[in-house]
DNA sequence: GGAGATGTTCAACCAAGTTGACTAACTGGA
DNA sequence: TCCAGTTAGTCAACTTGGTTGAACATCTCC
C-alpha cells in the first residue's frame, strides 16, 4: 500500500485516459450490479451497445461490428448469444437476401428501458457530487471532441465514431 | 449505414459510459500508434498502468493487481512479460522475503517518459478542439468524482480508486 | 513454536476475441 | 445474359488475456 496511486503522468494530474478507464468501469459495473438486482442475470457487458444500435430500427451484423470496432464474426457470435437470451431476433430483409436484420424483441426493449433508467440514476448520482452543470458540460465537451475529429468522409460530421477506429 | 449511431439513452444525449469508452479507446489507440512509430513495438495496453504505479518507487504484484482490478496471477503474468521485454526488474525485499518488488529499469523509465510525452500531445490536441479550460475542467471533475465516493476506509480520501472496484 | 495471514507462483481452464476459408446473394459492365 | 467482383454472413481453428484452484514460502502474533 505505497504510493503511485495518486501519481499522474503530467503536471496537471493523472492522464485523462486513466480517468476515463476508471469512470467507464465504475459506470458499467454499477449498471450491471443494478441489473442483477433487478433480475437481469444474463446480461453481458457488450449487450448495451447492440440494444442502443437496434433501438430505433433493426440493424445488421456488419453495422454492429463497425460500431463496436470488432470483427463481423465477433459481432455475429454476440448477437447469437443475445438471440439465445431472447433480447433480439434475426429476420430476413425482403430487398436483400443476404442481410438478416437484428431487431429488438419485447424483452430486449424492456432491458433497454431498464438500462436507460439505471444510467439516468447513475448519472444523477454524479450530478449530486460534481453538480448537474458539470455532468452536462462533460457530456457536451466529450460529444464535441469525439464527433469533431476523424476524416471528412461519412464518419465525423456530427456522428459519434465507433468505439475503435475503423482501421 | 443506418441510424442508431447518434441515438442516446437519455434525453440529454448518449450515456456518459459510452462516451468514456470511446474517449478512452481513442486515447489508448493514439498512444500505442505513436509508440509504434517511435520504435516501441512490444508495448502492451496494460503496460502503462504498471509503469505509472512503479514510477515513484518499486511496487508489488499484490498492489498492481489491486490497482488494475485483476487477480494477482494475471498481474504476475503481465509483470513477467514486461520483465521479459526489459521494462521492469524483480528484486528482493530485504525486510520481507515473500515480496519480490517490481522496479522500473532504465528502459522502462524511457518508455514511461515517452508515454507521458505522448499523453501530453494527445491532450493538447483535445485542448485545441474543446479548449484547454474544458480539458482541465474535465480532469478536475473526473478526479473529484472518482476520488470522492467509495467507503471511508483507506481508499477514497483523495486517492483514485482502482480501475475495477475491490469487489 | 504453531496457527493463521500474506505474497507469489504453477497449472489447468475459459471467454471473447482473432484469422482464414467458405457460401450465398447482390451489382454492374461487356 | 452471364460472369467478375463485391458484400453479408457464417463455420472452424486458434490466440490471448484473463480466471479458478492448489501449492509453497515467508511473515506475524499469541
Amino acid at each position: 500500500m505505497t504510493g503511485g496511486v495518486t501519481g499522474g503522468a503530467t503536471a496537471g494530474g493523472p492522464p485523462l485516459a486513466r480517468l476515463f478507464a476508471i469512470a467507464y468501469r465504475q459506470l458499467i459495473d454499477g449498471l450491471h450490479e443494478r441489473l442483477r438486482e433487478l433480475g437481469w442475470t444474463d446480461v453481458r457487458e457488450a449487450f448495451g451497445f447492440v440494444l442502443l444500435a437496434a433501438r430505433d430500427q433493426p440493424t445488421s451484423i456488419t453495422e454492429l461490428a463497425a460500431l463496436m470496432g470488432v470483427t463481423k464474426q465477433a459481432a455475429s457470435k454476440l448477437v447469437d448469444v443475445m438471440a439465445g437470451c431472447g433480447y433480439v431476433s434475426r429476420g430476413a430483409d425482403p430487398h436483400d437476401g443476404r442481410q438478416r436484420p437484428v431487431a429488438l424483441t419485447g424483452r430486449g426493449r424492456d432491458l433497454l428501458a431498464a438500462v436507460e433508467q439505471i444510467y439516468a440514476e447513475l448519472e444523477g448520482r454524479w450530478a449530486e457530487v460534481i453538480g448537474a452543470g458539470q455532468v452536462d458540460g462533460m457530456r457536451r465537451d466529450l460529444l464535441r471532441m469525439l464527433s469533431s475529429d476523424r476524416l471528412g468522409d461519412g464518419i465525423g460530421a456530427g456522428r459519434l465514431p465507433p468505439v475503435r477506429p475503423p482501421s
